[in-house]
DNA sequence: GTCTATAATTTGATAGAC
DNA sequence: GTCTATCAAATTATAGAC
């Protein structure tokens, strides 16, 4: 946590809060606690519980599609593009480790909420993944595929290990093996070769 | 819903409002309305909420794992095995399509509840898919891979497409194209195709 | 801006009639 | 077993001093 002002305190430990149990779940007092004020304050800042859980859900979401949208260079062959892709979904999501989950559960709850964001956003104009590997196709640098089928493979490889890891540890540990945190670098490494597979390249 | 005993309503829409909110987020109110009784009922078949949530949450858990351990006949080949392995992930999660958040979710909320939800199982002794790769490997029927690894992918490119698409659908739309509900069974093969190739089979 | 104290509302839980 | 009415506790929100 930020050592700045009071602000951006409150922003953040309502990030914490929320993310984990969401906007029902979670209560002002456990804010305020993490944020090192009182409850008095969080008012003053956010008149409110919910303007205050659209600050982190903006924030969140913008993170988020920001983040899908990092891509390698349009001179790099679609391959090379896809690890820096991958390499970037890595470092995302090891830092925020509960941000998708948090995005996707919110927005089960309210989908509505969701598509009036994604709509307002002119700047997100989906993934840019798809265009690349339909282009790429085109022009028969790689074998045909379902760019959506593709896409989701990718999303679902990186996104995954992250979410599901305080589950699997435990899983693992009943088999009597040991998780290591060096496995992030093998489980990177299994995405890539994927994409080596899937688009029928070689990876080093 | 079923139309049967009162327990087996109140149970059955505890779970919705459970799996939708988790524990802290539910509302007693909501699943009183959902189950067509009011809140002094609940208190008297569960006497609090904590225990309400207990019951759904154990029979989650229970039929998660069950679920996990389901596995091809012995005496077949391991990527059939593996393969019934994914057709049964995909049934289940085609019925129950927000279990695994939740479970995950709530796990990450209390760690200590689910170890020992875990360590009490006698019956389950961690992924069956381990020892069955380990003893392929060791006959030289499949190369040398990762068992912890591999199982990771494999349940992520199972579980994530149902995690995410409500986050999906939303997203796709926005690069103009459309989510068809047979994109499912595109998955499923897909994810057959990933263990083929990382298993060095064919399939079909 | 920040706090304490307190109001207002929601929510979990109980009492008691039927 | 099921309901209405009500209590007690928790939780959001506000008032007002500093």
């Amino acid at each position: 946590m930020k050592d700045s002002g009071t602000e951006e305190r409150i922003l953040e430990a309502a990030k914490e809060v929320f993310m984990m149990y969401g906007l029902y779940g979670a209560r002002m007092q456990d804010i305020a606690d993490k944020a090192n004020i009182n409850k008095a304050l969080l008012h003053y800042y956010f008149r409110n519980k919910e303007k205050l859980f659209d600050a982190v859900f903006d924030g969140a979401l913008s993170k988020y599609f920001e983040q899908m949208t990092i891509f390698g260079e349009t001179s790099l062959p679609i391959e090379q593009r896809i690890y820096t892709y991958i390499d970037g979904m890595f470092e995302f999501l090891s830092e925020y480790p509960q941000m998708s989950m948090f995005i996707i559960k919110e927005i089960s709850i309210n989908p509505e909420l969701f598509h009036q964001k994604v709509a307002s956003m002119k700047i997100y104009k989906g993934p840019t993944l798809i265009p690349a590997l339909m282009e790429s196709m085109n022009k028969k640098e790689i074998p045909e595929i379902d760019p959506l089928v593709f896409l989701l493979n990718l999303h679902s490889l990186c996104t995954y290990p992250f979410l599901a890891s305080p589950i699997f540890k435990t899983i693992v540990a009943k088999s009597k093996l040991e998780w290591k945190d060096e496995n992030h670098l093998k489980i990177k490494h299994s995405v890539k070769e994927f994409v080596a597979f899937r688009l029928q390249k070689t990876l080093n």
